[in-house]
DNA sequence: CTTTGATCATAT
DNA sequence: ATATGATCAAAG
């Protein structure tokens, strides 16, 4: 695979994502050398790593910023054909013990969405993954009403958690932050807090964006 | 059709 | 087991 540095800016980072804008995504693999799957099935973070790799990420599983020096997280975003996020966006696992005293200023999805660089595509299963076309980037930076709602709805997730109530928290939790399964399957176990504060098992979660929340910002953007 | 809960690949 | 990258697929 051919090896793209790391962006010595924000400035080079953007320059690069414009680039990649109207390209198809098996433009972007042929450059680097990358093979382009059938489909996602067993590939689901392909995209995502096709652009970690086009954008010089540091390809790694740290709990960190994409490009940590340039304080900026790196983000694919599938749409429709109507230009509407697909999916929901994955933001980071769910502390489930040991969560006394965490404060949101203090938190992974306080830290990871400080500014994020989304880079929309197009995601209907029907198109094949080397046809489908990337948009133009957007370098979103949450703005106050944003950071609102995130960490209102961060605060009462995670005082279920502290309560020991993560197993009544559903996906309809929050109005623009959900806590949903985060595993390898069901069976997958983690420590949690149980109803009496002693320790428990449960199946890990993670914090996810709802779609309409990615609708907005694309929306400011675009118009 | 949309959303929630489940799942896949890989690195550490 | 936990973290990254997410999408799949059953259910509503």
């Amino acid at each position: 695979m051919t090896h793209v540095p790391p962006p010595n800016s924000v400035e080079q980072l953007m320059q690069r994502a414009e680039a990649l804008a109207g390209l198809s995504l098996a433009d972007i693999a042929k450059e680097l050398n990358i093979a382009v799957p059938k489909d996602l099935r067993r590939d689901k973070g392909w995209v995502g790593q096709l652009f970690e790799a086009a954008l010089g990420a540091e390809a790694g599983s740290k709990p960190e910023q994409d490009f940590l020096h340039l304080g900026v997280e790196l983000k694919s975003l599938p749409l429709n054909a109507a230009g509407l996020p697909l999916e929901t966006t994955y933001v980071c696992v769910a502390p489930l013990a040991n969560v006394t005293g965490l404060r949101w200023e203090d938190s992974l999805v306080y830290h990871k969405l400080q500014r994020v660089l989304w880079i929309p595509v197009e995601g209907e299963r029907q198109i094949a993954i080397g046809a489908r076309r990337v948009g133009m980037p957007i370098l979103w930076q949450p703005t106050t009403r944003q950071q609102q709602q995130l960490k209102q709805d961060w605060e009462e997730i995670m005082e279920l958690i502290s309560l020991g109530k993560v197993s009544q928290i559903s996906a309809r939790h929050g109005e623009v932050l959900q806590l949903r399964p985060k595993a390898a399957n069901s069976k997958a176990m983690t420590n949690s807090i149980a109803e009496d504060g002693s320790m428990q098992q449960t199946n890990p979660r993670g914090f996810y964006l709802k779609t309409q929340f990615t609708t907005q910002i694309l929306r400011d953007y675009f118009g």
